[in-house]
DNA sequence: TGTACATCAGTGAACGCGCGTTCACTGATGTAC
DNA sequence: TGTACATCAGTGAACGCGCGTTCACTGATGTAC
């Protein structure tokens, strides 16, 4: 036949996917060191080995599944960085829709953001989408600094000359061709967004805040406000 | 005797130091994961069962293991916040301290502030240890705030009454008494400081930065304006 | 439409490995009289 | 100072478990003529 996708290739794509699902039901209650392909052959009802005929090894099955993660993440940021609002709020809607897919994915973003998984190097595939939802938050910016919605009134402030140099580099690779103060209070809101959801997700703030989701929204309004977005 | 130590309890004691050492050295290699009695007790020239004379079980080594890095974080970021200079300056060499220790003790800095290990909960021990840094941080800004080295000049900008509600809460449990919009400008700025370490420690910025030292020096500083220290 | 051959899914057994923990034991170190 | 007893460190074997991966195989699905 070949015209029409053969029942073969359909069950194929079906265990593939069934096999992916259950990693990641996996990956939730024993985390990346927790995943097993015996015990996703097991769940499946299938016999061990059987699962080589999909997967080619147990880190080609985590990288498919850091590479699912990424890309999760950054559709949902990319969706919420295409709403046709002013660019603060732009930028607040970013980072909410972040921290509800993390909220809702909670071992999918400690695959992705938390402790490296031991011995297991991430491939060169996985790096495009590593960056989809940090580019999506830069998007923002780039955007407003284009159509003049960017104001700047702080004193400058960055010094170093070798962190220019890296602000230089940076503004051609992910496109953001703003002053270097700017840079950094991006690179500061970056770094402090998902600091605020690594301590949430990880139980750092134990007792210390309750709720998570007005915090986090205050910080990602003063974000905003800090990098300068209208 | 019993008098001065007898030479049993001073072999027990190297042999349990010898224990959490080796312990230690294997988290640099596996993580957390990766650590078993069996090849503690295998490195040391002993049998396996034999390293039960000194720790009750794995999780117990996990939780001394914890608490020491805990420990050793929280005493150089407490002695750094000791340091005889004006506010700000203080804010940046506690900010360098922790940034420095975790440098020095990657595994361990991921075993405390990384992905949880699945399976294993903190006993309440380590909660106490767990707070040192950060309270070093905060210690900071409020004894800057008592001696009225605390400038503020920006409008308010906390709206959310739950978060005022946990905000007051903090107020006393760390002793940090200012008003809301500092409290959000330190949980702003710890944050930020422990975001940026991941990001550095797990390497999330991998070809974006090069100058890390630089780059949390910088943000350092910025914190320390913005909340207000002189 | 039917037959001959090739492809592929899934099986079952095996290899070699490591793990945490328990238990009865020997022999050395410490204590009390 | 010497002896009798108690404590404790470390041994070796065992239990029962799970893992990733390979390999020769059966039997079903697909393809070409």
């Amino acid at each position: 036949m070949a015209a029409h996708r053969t029942a073969r290739a359909r069950a194929r794509e079906q265990i593939t996917a069934d096999i992916i699902g259950e990693a990641r039901r996996q990956l939730a209650v024993g985390g990346a060191a927790g995943l097993s392909l015996r015990s996703v052959a097991r769940e499946l009802g299938m016999v061990s080995s059987g699962v080589y005929r999909y997967v080619a090894s147990r880190d080609e099955l985590l990288t498919r599944l850091i590479v699912e993660a990424y890309d999760s993440l950054g559709a949902a940021a990319e969706a919420a960085a295409d709403a046709d609002v002013a660019p603060a709020e732009r930028w607040v809607g970013v980072a909410h829709a972040i921290r509800d897919w993390a909220i809702d994915h909670p071992h999918e973003y400690a695959l992705v953001y938390g402790t490296p998984v031991p011995g297991y190097a991430a491939p060169a595939m996985t790096s495009e989408s590593g960056t989809r939802a940090s580019l999506a938050l830069v998007r923002v910016v780039s955007e407003a600094a284009a159509s003049g919605q960017l104001c700047r009134g702080r004193p400058p402030s960055v010094e170093s000359a070798p962190l220019a140099a890296d602000f230089a580099t940076l503004r051609t690779t992910i496109d953001l061709d703003v002053d270097d103060d700017t840079v950094l209070d991006v690179l500061a809101a970056w770094t402090q967004l998902f600091g605020l959801l690594s301590f949430e997700l990880f139980s750092q703030t134990r007792g210390m805040v309750t709720h998570h989701r007005e915090l986090f929204d205050a910080c990602a309004r003063r974000m905003a406000a800090q990098i300068g977005l209208s």
